[in-house]
Formats: structure tokens, C-alpha cells, sequence
DNA sequence: GTATAATTGATTGCATGCAATTTCGCCACA
DNA sequence: TGTGGCGAAATTGCATGCAATCAATTATAC
């Protein structure tokens, strides 16, 4: 019975591919996401598409205009700056958090997922930003809070997609070594240099989105969804 | 053109008209809502009460397992617990970015939403809750950030939902007189005083969901329902 | 009489169809 | 050359239909 609860859904499928298109910058800000031309690259219905699309939105990833149909959301400069700024403030909750549910087995799967994060070093980029971002969703599941998990995904998404905008591409939006640094503090238990590690970690990757970009037209381009799409035709996860 | 993108999809009164029906405990938690019971009269397909069923379930105040339809959310004591220590640490967000954007306008705001629920204080009790609640939210909107309203917004209605499910019926969830202390510090920029207060405050509501109160099976009691389906059948807002 | 199997009824999952709205290309006209 | 309007194509909003799944109840065996 918990078997059947778990099966997940396509929508759930399809949202995940078009997150993760969007936050590896397949999908740029702005583009278009009509629903039939998703619908036909899914097989699947416009209904699921549309669900996907809304589930997206709420996340704040997409922005949905009435009769007009969907785009990846193109956060304003003002938006990234309270995203970021929000950001810190959160986490610093999870810290907290964290520290009060401090256990060896936990620590462990910190560390082990510093060790991926070591052995992706010079992998792909799309692969280390999804690595960095994991890191800050894992502290959110050890801090215990479903809710907390809740915010701290969505504004770490949020926040990738901003990068997207307004970063250049290729910098290291989170260092391994700031990751280290505060597993260690958080194994001392000191919670004051935890989260001045982490505010200082964030605050850095918010300093490198400075640069305002010209704007460019709303693109409709799919093509680039297509290995995503076949994820999901096959079954895959 | 800007006025056509502030029409309200059928969508969002529906959702609105079941989340109003929830927070003032016409709905109670445990209470099914099937698709069909509930278009009918709402005077809708399933397909939109599909989607308000879905966006409520984003909020956590409705439960949605798979081909086993929704349910009105039933927050366990521990989940309630992480709830109410949350809404205490994002609202001490509130409180910071309220002091720094602190102005007379502001202010009138607050004192004029005070006056409200001081008119309302012998009002219905549903009114008077749903007063209180729009005291924090307004405070959230103030603080200037979208994302912190959204989420004071949530964690406030979940934590209604709650308090229908672990209170007892007739407590005067918020005082009127501790919401005017806060203004009070607000204006004197006391950030300190005001956190306090606000602690305070939502630790009292918090504290007295204490009671474990015996389980109901799941009800279907739609009939209740009527006034808010009559609204939206009529257009209303 | 209890336990298990099979059938029926209720309810959701998803696709499709039609009407309504928007968008875009085209042509007239200043 | 640039601008305004008009019609066709594209796209969304919503309802409905059918298949799949789940719940409940009756039937059957032990």
C-alpha cells in the first residue's frame, strides 16, 4: 500500500525534467513553453503538461500570463536581490537547526556528500552546480523541518535560475572548500562560525550576480529539451 | 491589457472560497472532497476544481493521495510543532525588514487594520480570526519582500488549520491588545521590544494547541459548503 | 462463523474536443 | 517608409468521455 503512495506521478516526472532543464540552462529565461509543443515532446497529453506548468510556477520558476501561456520566469534585478538577501536569513535557520540535531550519522552523510562533490570536481558544470545546490537541500532535510526543506529548495532553485540571468556562466557558483569549512564547524558544534561561513559562502555567490544583461527577445527553441524529454517517454526517473 | 491580466481565473476564487471554508472550520480536517461533489456546486467542471484541489495541497492544507482523491490536511502534533516554531523564526524576518522600511504610512496601515479588528472585536468569531490572521499577513506584505509574504501566508493559514484541529473552539487565538503593543514598538523602532512581543505572541497561540483531542473518521459533509459555492456561482470575488 | 475471493459502484488519471482569446502576417492607406 | 486595422493561425480555458484504480459488499469455500 505505502508502495502504491509512492509511484510517482508524470507530472511529478515532467515537472523534475523541465527543472532541471531550466537550472542547467537548457531552458533560458524568457523562453517560451507552449503546452502542446511540451505535450508532443513528452508524449503526453496538454493536461499533465499544463499541471507541470502550474506546479512550476508556484515554485516560481515559470511565470504563467493568463491566455498567454508559459515562460521561464525572468526574475527581475530587485526579485534576485530579496531572493538572496532571503536566502542567508534561511539558512541561517537551518544551521541552527542542524546544530541541535547534530549526530554521527549525520556528519556522515554530510561527508559523504562532500566526497561527491570531491569526485565531480572537474566534472561537467551543469553536474557541480546541481552537486553545490544538493549540498544546501541536504542541510535542509538534516535540519528536520518539512517546511524549512520546502523554502529552502525553492529559493535555492530560484536562486540557480537567477545565476542563469545574471552570472556569467562559468563561475564556480559554490566552493568545495566553503562546503568543508562548514561541516567542520558544524561538527565542533560552533554555531556562530557555521553561520558566518554559510552567510559569508552565499553572500559571495550573490556578489557575482551584479552584472545586468542586455535583454533578448522571448525565444521559443526546444530542440535542446529533447534529451529530457526522452527521460521521460522512457520511464525513467 | 493590464487590466486583463488582473482578471482572476475561476480558479483562484475557487480556491480562495475552499481555503476561506477551511480556515473558518467549515471544512473540518479528515473531510473529503471529491471532484465531482465539488464541482457541482461550485458549478464547475472537475478540471477546475482539479487545479484549486492541487494549488491548496502546495499550501499543506489539503492532503492529495494518488487515485484516493483529497482531504482536508490533518497536521500530526509533531508536524504542527515544526509549524509553530517556524511561523515564530520567519516572522522575526517580518519584524526587521518592517522596522527598516518603517514610515507613517506604514504605520496608518497598521493602525488602520488595529481600528478594524477593534470594530469587529464582538463580531463572529471566524471574523475575528480571520482579522488576526490578516494582521500578520499585512505586516508581511509591509516587510516589502513577495517571498516572505507568500510564506507568512502559508505557514499563517496552515497554522489556522491547525488550531481547528488542537485548540479548543472559542480561543481568542489573538489578542488585540498584543497586536497594538507591536504597532507601538514598531514605531519607536524598538526592533528588540517588537520581536519579543511577536514571540510572545505566537508562542501563546502556539501553546494553547496543546490538546490531543480524540480522532474522527473521515466526514463528507458538503453541505456546509453552500454559501462560499453560492458566491462563486454568482461571479463574486 | 470466519476468511478469502469476486463483483459492483464510486472516484480519479488522462486524453481529447470545442469555444474563446491572443498573436502575427498582410494589406491598405497616410 | 511607417502605421493601423483585419483576418487566419496558433494557443489557451474549460468540459466531457473513457479507461484504470480503489473501496465496499456480496458470494463462496473451509
Amino acid at each position: 500500500m505505502k508502495a502504491s503512495d509512492k509511484v510517482k506521478h508524470r507530472t511529478d516526472m515532467i515537472s523534475s525534467a523541465l527543472r532541471s532543464a531550466i537550472l542547467e540552462r537548457v531552458l533560458m529565461p524568457g523562453m517560451k513553453l507552449p503546452e502542446d509543443s511540451l505535450g508532443e515532446r513528452f508524449g503526453v497529453s496538454r493536461t499533465l503538461i499544463r499541471q507541470s506548468l502550474e506546479r512550476l510556477a508556484a515554485e516560481g520558476l515559470v511565470e504563467l500570463r493568463r491566455n498567454k501561456g508559459a515562460m521561464v520566469a525572468k526574475p527581475s534585478l530587485e526579485e534576485a536581490r530579496d531572493l538572496f538577501e532571503l536566502r542567508t536569513q534561511i539558512e541561517d535557520l537551518v544551521i541552527s537547526r542542524v546544530i541541535k540535531n547534530m549526530s554521527p550519522e549525520l556528519l556522515a552523510e554530510l561527508e559523504a556528500h562532500l566526497a561527491k562533490e570531491v569526485a565531480a570536481e572537474h566534472a561537467s558544470e551543469p553536474i557541480s552546480i546541481r552537486l553545490a545546490t544538493e549540498f544546501h537541500i541536504l542541510l535542509a532535510k538534516l535540519s528536520g523541518s518539512p517546511v524549512l526543506l520546502r523554502y529552502v529548495e525553492e529559493i535555492g532553485y530560484r536562486c540557480g535560475l537567477t545565476l542563469s540571468l545574471y552570472a556569467r556562466p562559468h563561475s564556480t557558483d559554490c566552493g568545495i572548500q566553503e562546503h568543508r569549512q562548514i561541516i567542520e564547524a558544524l561538527k565542533t558544534g560552533d554555531e556562530e562560525t557555521a553561520r558566518k561561513l554559510m552567510r559569508h559562502h552565499l553572500t559571495a555567490v550573490a556578489d557575482r550576480a551584479l552584472f545586468t544583461t542586455e535583454e533578448g527577445g522571448p525565444l521559443l527553441y526546444l530542440d535542446a529539451l529533447e534529451p529530457y524529454a526522452k527521460k521521460v517517454r522512457d520511464g525513467g526517473a
